[in-house]
DNA sequence: CTAGGGTTAG
């Protein structure tokens, strides 16, 4: 076009501005000001957009900040940008000054609380956003969902699921792959399943939500039965598929079954890739806790604190090393290490969701307004125990406590006391589900097993990685976690 | 003609 000689007017910028690369866009926004579209709103909102896409905030901010008209469109570009980079709270301050709202701009903040760790957020927008009179449309359920699985808030997952059937949402891949994902993170992958089951347009991400769904409830042959059925279809599994049954094959020992899909990533021309090392750290001493090896994990340790890699997650993991060794110096040193570095011990807690109101419990927590029956409750529960013949599995526990301060400490985990709650506000027989912010320790393992044997009740936890169905005193993890 | 969706092990 310029070759020939033909100037590009104002909607020729914009549109190539579209999904252009960052030098390109710079290119293009010296050309708009030699031509002089400046100033039009049109361009404006596509500059800003392109500097937002690729990080550059602050020269998107600039030109967004001496625009003369703020349309709609331009604050929700404004605020998508932010949100895209992070910056969620001065995204909300533009959305709380805004005089009228269409369906676009409520989807980008929900979606911005969503996508940026903050789905209790996301669902107090999207409630206030049903009070209005702007209505949610497929985009708005999607991040909503995603929001509910994030929490793995069943019971409202299920309520927006209605909503969407009663207010002629289009069931799309989008809606029906959330609702999968929201099922299976919630607990339910009955109803996950179901979706799946009823869905006639399914793409890859469908069959990897649903495949990932099984394998992350340890359900290993169903995982890999519906690998089976999606590659008999002609469908290409992608990487996620791969580290969805790979994982499965890990969770049912196995091997050399997980060593054939390995070998079929080739022919699907995946490439192995590793691409969160602090992780794979992690999970090197988490194999040092295993096997006891101080040493290697005190080397790693250093590593990791020079790196920059340390996280709360990891320093607990040295200080369980040497808790289980009854290196109480040692805990003490990773406890100094851990606060002179800034670095806080996650709180852990637990969550249970009863009648769509979600209760959340600390260790030793007193807060919940039926604390005396779940104290009673809890009491009751070591009575069972104990007539079990059951052992407290203390070394777990951080502190450099006494045998029975520890014992005492165990008792409060917040697990126990979410279980509590739950044997106490349901009916007898129910499926209980908590949801948990750590990974389970092997002491509310072994109790939540025996409960489950006891009481006859299923109970599903949820836990940073994974999911535990304890039925029968069994869990399906197969105490591998 | 401008803005917005789903899956991710250890």
């Amino acid at each position: 076009m310029l070759t020939q000689n033909i100037e590009p007017n104002a909607f020729t910028f914009s549109s190539i501005l579209k999904a252009c690369p960052l030098e390109s866009g710079k290119a293009l926004h010296s050309q708009a000001l030699k031509l002089g579209y400046e100033s039009d709103t049109y361009v404006q909102t596509a500059l800003v957009d392109v500097y937002a896409r690729h990080s550059d905030i602050v020269s998107a901010f600039k030109l967004f900040e001496i625009m003369p008209e703020r349309s709609l469109v331009s604050l929700t570009t404004m605020i998508t940008g932010y949100t895209m980079n992070g910056y969620v709270q001065e995204a909300r301050v533009l959305f709380d000054r805004m005089e009228e709202r269409d369906v676009v701009c409520w989807n980008a903040m929900i979606d911005g609380y969503s996508q940026h760790g903050r789905p209790n957020e996301a669902l107090v927008l999207f409630r206030q956003m049903l009070q209005s009179k702007v209505k949610p449309n497929e985009v708005t359920v999607v991040a909503a969902l995603s929001a509910c699985a994030q929490v793995g808030v069943l019971e409202s997952g299920r309520w927006i699921h209605a909503y969407v059937k009663s207010n002629r949402i289009q069931l799309n891949k989008h809606v029906g792959t959330a609702l999968i994902d929201m099922y299976s993170k919630s607990g339910s992958l009955e109803d996950a399943r179901m979706v799946f089951d009823q869905m006639r347009d399914k793409d890859v991400i469908t069959w990897n939500s649903m495949v990932v769904g099984y394998a992350m409830h340890g359900f290993s042959l169903e995982a890999l039965q519906l690998f089976n059925e999606m590659c008999e279809l002609g469908l290409q599994p992608t990487d996620i598929t791969f580290i969805g049954i790979l994982s499965a094959c890990a969770n049912a020992g196995l091997v050399a079954e997980g060593w054939d899909y390995f070998h079929l990533m080739d022919k699907y021309r995946i490439e192995p890739k590793i691409d969160s090392d602090p992780i794979l750290w992690g999970t090197l001493l988490t194999a040092y806790r295993i096997h006891g090896n101080v040493r290697l994990a005190e080397k790693i340790m250093d590593f990791l604190a020079e790196q920059d890699f340390a996280t709360s997650g990891t320093y607990v993991l040295l200080s369980n090393i040497y808790a289980a060794g009854g290196d109480w110096d040692g805990v003490a040193k990773v406890r100094a290490l851990m606060k002179s570095s800034g670095v806080d011990k996650e709180p852990g807690y637990s969550s249970i969701e009863v009648n769509n109101k979600v209760h959340e419990f600390l260790t030793g927590d007193m807060k919940h307004h039926k604390s005396k029956e779940i104290y009673r409750m809890l009491e009751e529960m070591n009575k069972w125990l104990e007539a079990h013949g059951y052992m407290p599995l203390s070394d777990v526990v951080l502190h450099n406590l006494g045998e029975v301060e520890k014992q005492k400490s165990l008792v409060v985990h917040s697990e126990r006391l979410a279980i509590a709650c739950g044997l106490i506000s349901t009916q007898p027989g129910t499926t209980i589900k908590i949801v948990k912010n750590l990974r389970v320790c092997p002491d509310c393992h072994a109790v939540t097993k025996l409960v489950s044997k006891i009481t006859g009740r299923k109970i599903i936890v949820r836990d940073r990685n994974r999911f535990h169905h304890f039925v029968e005193g069994s869990c399906s993890c197969g105490d591998f976690w």
